[in-house]
DNA sequence: CGGAATCCTGCCTGATACTG
DNA sequence: CAGTATCAGGCAGGATTCCG
């Protein structure tokens, strides 16, 4: 389903529930997907190498998210038949489109945190 | 906690799963977080007009998100006690250098839909 | 090594009803 | 109008086990 704008433009609008943008959206917001794509910034690496980067991620959720993301194109994943076997994940220009992004996201967090800390804690003493 | 790095300096690292930015990020990362940032771009809004243009959102979700978004220092709460009372959320100055980055999320998830969906016919036609 | 499959828990989320 | 309170379901997410 697509969202028709105006002068019979057929656009997409991540406001409207029903608009696939909208689940798009949903699939790339989210933690896993920024660090993911965030550590793969540094280039090609190994499901390993990932999984030790991006901190407290379960096997479950770091194969779930990297499934995710190739199957959106934003990533493409390797196999190297060695034993025991290698795998690459490694970023797609659609990928790079939106790592910027991310990553600005995770700097935000990163930045901000003690202007964060503050507001946080003078919000709970006027309650 | 923070995260010690060179020089003594110290400072936060998403990647790792102790560090308060992580949380943070967890937090700001998520469409409701976003979709609420945007709206509120177009200047203050009432709790009313903020459930209409974030579509699909449940009043629980919406005053959860609100709340934390309130705490957190990115926006502010107005009560003007009108009858019925008049409820007004504006963005913060901390919370307008975040709505780039939320605004950019937004914008790609609608800008690249189409190629997103064709990967995925893709991949799904390869499996 | 890089998963897949299974089970299980919690909390995220939505729906409903009620209030100042 | 702008919530709060409560209940109930589903899925995110962790732990474990097994496989090529």
């Amino acid at each position: 389903m697509k969202c028709v704008g105006h002068h019979d433009l057929v656009e997409y609008d991540a406001f409207l529930a029903a608009c696939p943008s909208r689940q798009l959206l949903d699939r790339i917001s989210g933690k896993w997907v920024t660090l993911a794509l965030c550590a793969l910034d540094d280039g090609p690496q190994r499901y390993s190498e990932l999984a030790r980067r991006v901190d407290g991620v379960s096997q479950k959720m770091l194969t779930q998210t990297l499934r995710s993301l190739e199957r959106d194109g934003l990533l493409t994943r390797t196999v190297t038949p060695t034993v025991p076997v290698t795998v690459t994940y490694e970023l797609t220009d659609l990928g790079r489109s939106l790592q910027g992004t991310v990553a600005a996201l995770r700097a935000w967090a990163q930045d901000h945190m003690d202007q964060v800390a503050g507001h946080r804690q003078e919000f709970d003493l006027r309650t």
